[in-house]
DNA sequence: TGCCGCATGTAATTAGTTACATGATTTC
DNA sequence: GAAATCATGTAACTAATTACATGCGGCA
């Protein structure tokens, strides 16, 4: 799995769990996704394989954080995961599947509504980016201009977010205007018979 | 999940697992992805969850074969799946995760064959997809013109990955000139360096 | 004879989800 | 006093992967 290449990614700097999370979201949460307790049971795991080490550490604003590094064997393990090529083919579009299946409801309207609803959640995920572009446009004024390294490869990430969202919102818009045009022909073919 | 409900759908004439599979990688190959054990074991639960129904037929070439039928409980299944709105948001990507963190590598040559890698990868995703274009054009030579409801809704998925890898192919060029970009500047500077 | 495609499966493990439990501190 | 946020976790379950086991029939 990835998980434990991303939680070691992330562990540059030394955090909790609960704050991986936040980090995750903010800046990962665009193409994975992860819940708190699948977070907090692979810290455990990675602890146990000596990949990371822990303190615990009381704060002044809440109960007692503890706090993950990654140690020598971490970044040897994050290096090679780097270092090998690119993976892909296990997506899973659920979206996709009840579309592909959706002839069996035998309902144009419902084809409708549903690529509406489609199109305003990649809207919204359109905004998300937008927030997390400014978080960035905040640590870099000059963004997307002369970004250092650092910045560079989420910057590309961003990038392929912004080109998959609207090429997304722009398939949605073509596929209404498809249903519509059936839709259309359905009725004018209603008409027809009506009128026999 | 949704491996069930694709089960579901797929089983509209009666199939084997191993027919399943087949059918499975032909035409929802290109946003899902299932191992066939996997489809074994999920076909056996729904099996004991009465969504399905099974007939063993022996067949001319090789060993008897065990056909899947789905049951009412498991064609109302279906419908309520497909009714349901449009779900989201937890697509993985581990190539743009790999890529997040590529910075710490500090190899902008690598990273640009990642990039080449990654380009020729959903070229070949690309392929695939004409392969099923014309796998459809088959069934309904008019393709894409006035194609009867039952290819209407896989064509529509199709265009979808259209959509996708278009977009993801030229968001690799644009990488890829950005990374170049990176590495002549930086050349540019050791020369400085070296002159002085 | 050995490999390929047909055909079905099990066991062990890993990954991820859902639901629950606990308790502190801050803000309205 | 209630709700929100901070903070960590466990248990039970579902989903998916990996690796193995078995055996038929055709063909080169």
């Amino acid at each position: 799995m990835s998980l434990k290449h991303i939680l070691l990614g992330l562990l540059d700097a030394p955090l909790s769990g609960y704050e991986v999370k936040k980090v995750f979201d903010d800046t990962l949460g665009h193409f994975w996704a992860a819940k708190l307790s699948q977070i907090y049971t692979t810290l455990h795991q990675m602890e146990k394989e000596e990949l990371l080490t822990s303190q615990v550490e009381d704060s002044a604003i809440g109960p007692d954080r503890k706090v993950y590094t990654r140690t020598k064997k971490g970044r040897v393990m994050l290096k090679n995961w780097l270092s090998s090529p690119p993976e892909m083919g296990d997506e899973r579009f659920s979206y996709l599947s009840k579309l592909f299946f959706m002839n069996e409801l035998d309902n144009l309207d419902f084809t409708l509504t549903f690529f509406v609803e489609l199109r305003t959640k990649f809207q919204h995920r359109l905004n998300n980016l937008k927030k997390v572009e400014n978080l960035m446009r905040e640590e870099h004024p000059s963004y997307p201009k002369d970004l250092p390294n650092d910045l560079f490869y989420p910057y590309l990430t961003l990038r392929s977010g912004y080109a998959k969202l609207t090429a997304n919102i722009r398939w949605c818009n073509e596929c209404i205007l498809q249903v519509e045009d059936r839709l259309k022909k359905n009725k004018r073919l209603e008409k027809i018979k009506r009128s026999e």
